[in-house]
DNA sequence: TCTGGGTAGTTTGCTGGCTAACTAAATGAG
DNA sequence: CTCATTTAGTTAGCCAGCAAACTACCCAGA
């Protein structure tokens, strides 16, 4: 049971998360506050549906974490004009200058994840954890 | 980013731990408690501090599972004789039945993850899982 | 004996994550 | 045009997880 895949990713995500976290306090952000970011240096102006959608999280996360950051000014909402039940969600100046310190945290602890690895194993791996989470959502 | 080993870990996780949770609370029980009783049936009467390195937990997050075992009667804390610091945990008779529940929810649980792929790459994987987290825990 | 350092747990207060229940707006059927 | 259904977000209330600050206890050295 200790040696299941299932405890193992637990455990390997947690060890992640807290290094992640640790990281992130030091620019201002909470984990899984920089994915938002990142999303939306990609394209700005989503709403939070599909913000929801590509982050594989629910609709009252994705609310929370947005007033969280729109909250310390690195977003803001905007009601869509079309249909006024869409908010959009715009990067702010300030958001937008994070995009650096983000992808240097992410890029050193990726580097330090996959550190003794071969390219194949990563490709391969990459594989695996892309096949148990269609195994899992496929019911 | 997207297609980093970091997020698919991450998107993976949340998938394993909704499906879990999901099963769990058909017997009374959240992500996360089961393994406590896991540990406990293999071991009764551990410090809480035991339970939480074994668990890869920190100490608030034991103090505060515990507490909700306790409330709903599966589990009972024991002060130690000899060292008055340190609170002992034990299964309650109610707690000790749910073993075969708990078993059967991950057995499947671990079926399902693993669906499709071949013992060695279930060997491989681990074996993967388990150096990225020690890179990770090697600061 | 006492005093300071270390250890075990707890409390507080923050986060992300979820479901269920809600509001408000759009849409579609009659 | 109207009313039921669907969709977008929010709110409330629960959970795990964390760090920081705290209490209570143990222990060793002066």
């Amino acid at each position: 049971m200790t040696h299941s895949l299932g405890s193992q990713l637990i455990s390997l995500c947690r060890a992640h998360r807290k290094i992640l976290e640790s990281e992130l306090n030091e620019i201002g952000l909470y984990a899984g506050q920089e994915i938002l970011l990142l999303r939306l240096l990609d394209l700005d102006g989503q709403s939070q549906s599909e913000l929801a959608l590509s982050l594989n999280v629910e609709a009252p996360t994705m609310t929370r974490v947005i007033t969280r950051l729109e909250r310390v000014g690195l977003v803001q909402r905007r009601a869509d004009r079309e249909d006024k039940r869409v908010s959009r969600v715009f990067l702010t100046e300030r958001g937008r200058q994070l995009e650096d310190d983000i992808h240097q945290i992410w890029d050193r602890i990726e580097a330090q994840l996959s550190s003794g690895l071969s390219e194949a194993e990563v490709l391969l791996l990459q594989r695996l954890l892309t096949t148990m989470r269609a195994n899992l959502l496929a019911e």
